[in-house]
DNA sequence: TTGTACGCGTTATCAG
DNA sequence: CTGATAACGCGTACAA
């Protein structure tokens, strides 16, 4: 109820009859400090329920123990791996977490990371929206050398570091396999090559082509942003092409996109895989629901999340050197399942 | 490059000659401040590439437009929806979201807690962890009338407010639906009965049979954290039941066991719903990929979100009194899919 | 080991 | 409409 001020280092020394500079560093468990009086400070603090005033302190130090984050949206599987993956560490560090997403939105994206900037965080993660043409608005961020973490969608540049999966190599072997498997006509469901991520991906799959002597068809390359309907509409498309020329595999660059296409498919009667094989990617929750269960690349938004947090807390910490690598590449893992054997195909009881 | 300091308002009204006061009034667009003068601040500020610094702001005005967020867990389909939506509302209204997860550990609910509030975040949003016991650890918070807003996993409070479905009512419904389809035996696996969502959904459950003169039997009632595993498991302690008592359907709590559950199931060679009926929870996407679809209670998280912050802030702006009502139910809707409809069964091309 | 004194960048108060 | 000045709560040289 009591609208009261808030207790300060100021109402303990009052009431221990100490200096106020003295319950500071107490607070801080500062060696300085007589073990004893630490001990009353501490009881003091805990007595008059004392609670640090954060901006204060940070007005003082000038760090905030808070790092940005900004995300196309907060609400995709692998997003939410990777937000929980990051608040774990940073929350094992002593960080918060200033969540914000772009929506995909290039303007949205720059609103947020002014206001992160504002807000004066420690670091700054970031995975980039969808069309986000340059990194004009991170410019404050590099000018006063507040370290930048790229991570998933990003976009190199010299005084920030980037963490990724090896997304080239990744879709370079789910098209291997798709061809291994006699697939000879491998659409590619893909999202903005603007994106290293969907840009490697497709330039995976064209090179698996190539290596194996098979023709890369703009027909069969459709981009779009991966969601449920853009995998219904990309099965229709299928549809409507003459039997002949009909995919007999399609490498979709999400799993999303992948399940509602197969699903479009399966309702119209194709059979999968013996029609057309299917490969994702992202390792969603759907993936092992749908059948047959999707062939995909699996790797850790946790991990990601984690590598991406403790790197920077490190490098903030001046434990490590941000920028003596700038990238690092996690393991992404193929994950074969039925949805592309058709080697074993036609297994129904 | 240059470690230069930041630019102050005193950086700006010395390049105008002017006071920083004047300035500090400028930049807030304060109508005591001269149209003129007003331009020529904002031109002055852009042009020493100013940025306003939030903690000093804060520091003086006492308010941090932040808002504090602690769920379970980050990475759900649901939480990631209620945070989206939360995220909107939170930057339309210029707030911004400090998020942090329990990890479902009550110890870690009181920690994250503590932080936010020497964060001194504007206002608290909270789903609470698995096994929090009470409401302890934010006295703080309703000593220094800072407002707090429960949703999904609330505990009612004189002080505070809640944003939830009828958890109740839609855990009736779909079990009468459940019996409207013949099922006689039917199974609840549900969660943490200290939980309002799980304790409800259980109430609702039973109320159901008993409206129908049926019997609640302790053995078709088990508790768990409803994930993958715990929906696997249920299906084998399912089948290691005698044929006789068997149940004839299961209504889970959630989507995710009741899916594991079913494949279980199947891959024994029960058919769904012919033998075993389905319902599940949340609407979640694997809700729409299992085959059959599963029928379940759909509510949107967003809606959530948006409606837990929108009161929250509106709040804070003094344009509403959060503790007028104490309560704000959601609506919540039946989706009746292929898994419950044993009346339409059979349809097998 | 502790105290004094000042500054971090902003906003509020008061006076003009 | 604008300026001078004092806070806000904390951290830290410097001195003792």
């Amino acid at each position: 109820m009591a609208e009261n001020r808030d207790v300060t280092i100021y109402d303990i020394a009052r009431h221990l009859k100490i200096s106020a500079a003295t319950v500071s560093r107490g607070l801080n468990n500062n060696p300085a400090v007589s073990k004893n009086t630490r001990k009353k400070i501490a009881e003091a603090a805990r007595k008059l329920g004392y609670q640090s005033n954060t901006f204060a302190s940070s007005l003082r130090s000038k760090s905030t123990h808070t790092l940005g984050v900004l995300v196309p949206r907060l609400n995709s599987h692998f997003m939410s791996s990777v937000l929980a993956g990051m608040e774990k560490a940073a929350n094992k560090h002593g960080y918060n977490l200033i969540i914000a997403q772009s929506l995909e939105e290039a303007e949205n994206e720059k609103l947020n990371a002014e206001t992160m900037f504002n807000k004066r965080v420690d670091g700054l993660l970031i995975s980039l929206a969808y069309d986000t043409p340059n990194l004009n608005h991170l410019e404050p961020f590099f000018k006063r050398n507040i370290p930048v973490v790229f991570f998933d969608r990003v976009q190199p540049h010299t005084s920030s570091i980037s963490v990724v999966i090896n997304n080239y190599e990744a879709a370079y072997n789910i098209t291997s396999h798709l061809v291994e498997q006699g697939c000879r006509r491998i659409m590619h469901l893909g999202g903005n090559l603007l994106r290293n991520v969907y840009k490697d991906r497709f330039d995976g799959y064209r090179q698996a082509l190539k290596d194996r002597d098979l023709p890369f068809q703009e027909k069969l390359h459709l981009v779009s942003a991966l969601s449920e309907k853009d995998g219904t509409e990309a099965a229709d498309y299928m549809l409507n092409l003459p039997a002949a020329k009909r995919p007999d595999a399609v490498f979709c660059a999400n799993d999303t996109s992948a399940v509602y296409c197969m699903m479009a498919l399966k309702a119209a009667g194709l059979r999968i895989p013996e029609d057309v094989a299917f490969a994702g990617f992202n390792n969603d929750p759907i993936s092992k629901v749908i059948e047959p269960n999707l062939t995909t690349v699996d790797y850790s938004g946790e991990i990601m999340g984690n590598t991406a947090v403790t790197n920077l807390i490190n490098h903030l910490k001046g434990l490590s050197n941000l920028y003596s690598t700038n990238s690092i590449t996690l393991r992404a893992d193929l994950i074969i399942r039925a949805s592309s054997l058709k080697s074993k195909a036609g297994g129904k009881k």
